[in-house]
DNA sequence: AGAAGGACCTGCACGC
DNA sequence: TGCGTGCAGGTCCTTC
């Protein structure tokens, strides 16, 4: 499942490859379109445009476009669960549930793959600045912010590293590895956890986050190559995945719970 | 308004 | 072997 470690690692790979390649023309499947804007609108704003960058927004991937020399509107890519971008010459097949296809002026095709169909594509319009996210990022969020985020809310902390719309990049595995770090039941109520446990929390992240980031860097390279698909690297998970064997730090049998509506994955004595 | 839960969608691991 | 079932989860939508 592409999180924040993936998506960046994708999107730096996207960028190495079609940094500063034109598209000549854009192609999306209609059959339940995934895409947010049209097909029919987003087509023609796409055509002739220029990559000037690709890079991560959260969970979205972002393509800063440009049009004779000057910067137009920005293409937005987010993979759900299941989502590829591969980058392939046009003699490779096209493989099932290819969405989109962007057609380059290098003769290569980016496609957006997706068995499942949770991504979307869209446009975004420079009108009010450029792509945000829906929220804050974790890597460069101050403490103050961080706590800032959490004062007052009801809901459980785990819901919370979940809503992207307070912190944006974190999804399952990272919300789960983060409170085992910081030693946080996942369903505390996140506006009453202590200053110094949501200050923990936030070094937790960022250090899960940022090792992910270079563990997966170098084995997450190939993903979007046509023929070089191999998934996500296999990141050194101490709770994720791991129910009924021990923890790494004390030998209690990992449990797992459903908490948010998605599976939770927790240390009975490790996370108080 | 904030929180909670179901829907969406397909592949895959099971169990019989 | 083959078929049915349940599970996976990011985000959107509805309900409370």
């Amino acid at each position: 499942m592409p999180e924040l470690p993936e998506v960046e690692t994708i999107a730096s790979g996207v960028n190495r490859r079609v940094q500063g390649d034109s598209i000549v023309s854009a192609w999306f499947s209609l059959y339940r379109e995934p895409c947010r804007t049209p097909a029919a609108e987003m087509a023609p704003a796409l055509d002739g445009r220029r990559i000037e960058r690709v890079r991560r927004v959260g969970k979205h991937i972002v393509f800063d476009l440009s049009y004779r020399g000057a910067a137009s509107a920005q293409w937005i890519v987010h993979l759900g669960m299941t989502g590829r971008l591969l980058v392939s010459v046009a003699a490779v097949p096209v493989p099932p549930h290819t969405h989109a296809i962007l057609r380059l002026a290098s003769g290569r095709e980016l496609r957006f793959v997706d068995a499942r169909r949770f991504g979307r594509l869209a446009l975004h319009t420079a009108e009010g600045g450029g792509f945000a996210g829906p929220g804050r990022e974790p890597l460069t969020i101050s403490k103050e912010e961080f706590a800032a985020l959490f004062c007052g809310r009801k809901l459980s902390v785990k819901a919370a590293l979940l809503n992207q719309r307070l912190l944006h990049g974190i999804g399952n595995i990272y919300a789960d590895e983060s409170l085992f770090r910081a030693g946080i039941r996942p369903t505390r109520v996140a506006g009453r956890l202590a200053r110094e446990r949501l200050d923990h929390l936030h070094t937790e992240i960022r250090a899960v986050l940022t090792g992910a980031i270079r563990a997966g860097g170098s084995s997450v390279s190939d993903y979007v190559d046509a023929d070089g698909v191999r998934g996500f690297f296999q990141t050194e998970h101490r709770v994720y995945g791991r129910e009924g064997e021990p923890c790494a730090v004390c030998g209690t049998r990992i449990r797992k719970m459903v908490v948010a509506g998605r599976g939770t994955h927790y240390c009975p004595r490790c996370q108080r």
